[in-house]
DNA sequence: CGCCTTTTTGCAAGCGTGTGCAAAAGTTTC
DNA sequence: GAAACTTTTGCACACGCTTGCAAAAAGGCG
């Protein structure tokens, strides 16, 4: 009754036989007979017994941890990838740890650290960019590190990525079919290397046609910002007809300043294109076009790597399509031509 | 270099003092000299060193883990229970643990045992209902338990909820006060004890005016199921002017249905009050009048609670006052009369 | 300096588990 | 039935840490 918890030894002598034998029988593919195992099943049955994943994460290498870093966390696109996330990696035997880089103080490097603090077999960063003492600090103790959407030149980690420039290509050559020549760019000014390769690829694809792009940056990656960047972008004489807006969070906010401020009519005066299709793009009142991210493959592939054996060699980094979902923000045919 | 984790052994050796004195350094409140703790200090940064909160955890009573398991973690207010959680944890020293209950097998059942795995000292739930067996044995392994805004009659967790009757008084008296006369109430059909709490107390506070409800059901608690919902209640021979929906998500799907499929307008035709006060609710095309949850108070009371050392008596229950955010789906006079 | 009190330190015994090794038990073959 | 083999089992050590206990060191006081 006092002792909480219930151990392999209590579990060894209700079932008569030796810890061992307890240890053998709740690890797979150990030598055991079957009459045993069935006296020892018995018995952790009665007791409630559990294996102490603790302690066994302190004999074996693996702790069957990995560690979720994380900010804005509630943010559509994020939330949805740690929800794919902790599933696969649940089916996967393992379990999430997550970690939130909310606050300020050390931030993401601290957040590593904790991730050594309970021998996490592996990290998986959705945010912010590690430095580069600490990730190599993970990776000498063993730790796999993934970094989604970041790519940066550390060595070591897997690298998920987007083929943002070729998307954003893809968004230029559609405005310019549905008839659209003023051509903008929203974005934030938090720089993610994402974020600034989808920037980059629509102005280089723009500049193919002889077009020159309007480029706003505002504050963080919300919705706020972009009815901020609408109240700046369609007070300029040379109102834009048709914007990127380098997330769909920005793009429903742009939307919104649109249409309430300006009284514009989407997709007629205005065509817009998002990227993350979060759920509420789909919505009714907005309906936006936009380039879905892979969530499912990005899920997939990371804890595939994360199980393969190789640590050396084989593949670093994985570049993934994002299909452009057609909805009503951008119109078929060009409007007055 | 083949060591992959640095023990507590290596810095003992490095600083040449016994494992004791490392062990103790990093032990807030242990005796050790201001001397040695230098010496050891340097030895740790020098070599990497991080406690094993695995092992630490072994020793002591506490892992310092606390678990917390959500289905469907991406739904706007889930996510932002999570992110608090996470941060209010942090700072209090603990880490969380995720634990997902999408898929349907065991689901909270096996999560909570998946607690007891890695030693818990808490479990935090916001979803589910869990077996009371599985609850006692948790209880009885010394865990504790949270349950939020999902009250029952079981013994032992500590459970924190809304007066979700209070509010739904308040909407009733909002809509009569806006002329409102044809009441509706739109409610998924998952039948958790919060949401049918407000349900029953609509409907009661209409009864205490005389009015009838029309209860729909539909589906999950979702977007989806509000534009649904929409269908078969705009197309009732008598149309309600006023719809109370157990949550944001299905007010917003609601909205989006009268305004797009009925072409009513809102708040002219149509009152509506949602809640949660998730952040889509403020965005200007549909700028909800919504109940708000004290997220903050939530999180920092469920934290508290978990410090408090008191483990017998004290306080089993809260209740948290859910305030209305005035937006403009309700009209502020009755109109025609 | 001797005695007493306080602080610091090392020893060793745990915490709950996995696993190599050798002994024991069981199985096959001649 | 003995020999050769395979399977099962228990012992004991390891994992990395905390902590009670007693010895050692340091400090205080007459």
């Amino acid at each position: 009754m006092n002792k909480s918890f219930v151990s392999a030894d209590d579990v060894a002598k209700r079932a008569g036989v030796s810890r061992s034998a307890v240890s053998r029988t709740f690890t797979p593919g150990a030598s055991v007979s079957e009459e045993t195992r069935q006296r020892v099943m018995e018995a952790a049955d009665a007791l409630g017994y559990h294996v102490n994943q603790l302690a066994r994460g302190l004999m074996r290498s693996e702790s069957g941890i990995v560690c979720l870093v994380v900010s804005e966390m509630d943010t559509p696109y994020r939330a949805r990838l740690v929800r794919a996330l902790t599933h696969e990696l649940q089916t996967a035997g393992k379990i999430a740890m997550l970690i939130n880089t909310d606050r300020s103080d050390g931030s993401v490097d601290g957040a590593l650290r904790q991730t050594l603090h309970y021998r996490a077999d592996a990290s998986i960063l959705l945010s912010g960019l590690p430095d580069k003492a600490i990730t190599r600090l993970c990776l000498n103790s063993g730790q796999r590190i993934v970094l989604i959407n970041r790519d940066d030149d550390i060595e070591g980690p897997f690298r998920i990525n987007l083929d943002d420039g070729q998307a954003a290509r893809v968004a230029v050559s559609a405005f310019l079919r549905a008839g659209c020549r003023r051509l903008a760019f929203a974005n934030s000014d938090v720089g993610t290397p994402s974020l600034m390769a989808r920037e980059r690829g629509f102005i280089a694809a723009a500049a193919e046609f002889g077009l020159e792009v309007m480029v706003v940056r505002h504050g963080n990656t919300v919705y706020e910002s972009g009815r901020k960047i609408a109240q700046t972008l369609f007070t300029e004489p040379k109102r834009p007809d048709a914007v990127f807006c380098v997330n769909d969070l920005m793009a429903l906010g742009l939307m919104d300043g649109a249409k309430h401020d300006f009284g514009l009519h989407i997709p007629e005066d205005l065509c817009v294109v998002g990227f993350d299709d979060i759920e509420q793009s789909a919505w009714t009142s907005y309906s936006l076009t936009t380039f879905s991210q892979p969530v499912d493959e990005i899920v997939k592939s990371s804890v595939a790597w994360l199980q393969s054996e190789a640590t050396t060699g084989g593949v670093r980094s994985v570049s993934l399509h994002a299909p452009l979902i057609w909805r009503k923000t951008i119109r078929h045919k060009s409007v007055g031509a």
